[in-house]
DNA sequence: TTTGATGCAAATGTTTTGCATTGCA
DNA sequence: TGCAATGCAAAACATTTGCATCAAA
């Protein structure tokens, strides 16, 4: 069996075509963040044929099993990113769109202590800085 | 001229019955995060003959004439709150619902270096923390 | 009076759901 | 074979827009 078939099993889905193009496609685009319409796209354009509601179920199973995470900046429509691992937060070009992914274990140690003083048992968070990146098109952009 | 006349007026907007009384319903509320359909729902239990799209309209007016802020807690619908001045961030209970604002300089300090050490200036940032608050019933239901 | 504001309904964009059919184990 | 997964279409939901009417300066 190969690997992402496996990857599948071990986090309690069967395996089926869908699931496995879907990981695949993760696996293998340039950019890390992607929209459920950009996989959807990503899949027609390849020849499958997949519904957009699938890919909704499948996208809504990895997140649920840990194997992506999802997230929405600022009311837009949400991205899903295949989760390494680490904790990491986001930082956004207003401009391009280039996402960076960033981790402060100042910041995290501040969460927990603001919460803390506040009554709370932290859980998660979400934070994205939106700024303009340094490359040459976006600074144009900004003045 | 009333207050709330005022407050319209030196934000250049045209003093109009649906403006001042969505104003009216911020002001009043017991909770300070509404959002557009908790904003209508008063408006008509107050006897009033609105319509949902003006709700919109006058929310996102206020938004840009800096009298109100938008948030978009987690993908969820969009929240609006009354600008104070003072800039804050987030700290919501995920049982319920509770949201209490905090500010923290040592955060706003790292995410400014962050954002520079990636090349980015930074323009903004949206930030919430999730967790269960100290009342009996929800930390009860946190187990 | 004149322009901007409003209410209604319809359009939009994203995400979810119902249901008959298909395909893994 | 049996039950979960899928595709399709329709529904649901938040938000926006077109347009005729109304109201504030």
């Amino acid at each position: 069996m190969n690997t992402q078939a496996h990857i599948l099993k071990s986090n309690g889905l069967k395996v089926t075509l869908p699931r496995l193009k879907v990981l695949e496609i993760f696996e293998h685009s340039p950019h890390s963040h992607l929209s459920a319409d950009e996989v959807y796209r990503k899949l027609v354009d390849g020849g499958s044929d997949i519904g957009i509601a699938t890919v909704y179920r499948i996208l809504m199973q990895f997140a649920d099993a840990g194997m992506l995470r999802k997230s929405s900046f600022d009311g837009d429509r949400a991205v899903f990113e295949l989760e390494h691992g680490h904790h990491h937060d986001h930082l956004v070009c207003v401009h391009c769109g280039k996402v960076v992914e960033f981790f402060n274990p100042l910041i995290e140690e501040q969460q927990n202590l603001v919460a803390q003083s506040h009554g709370f048992k932290l859980l998660e968070h979400t934070m994205a800085l939106y700024g303009v990146c340094d490359s040459a098109d976006c600074k144009n952009k900004a003045k």
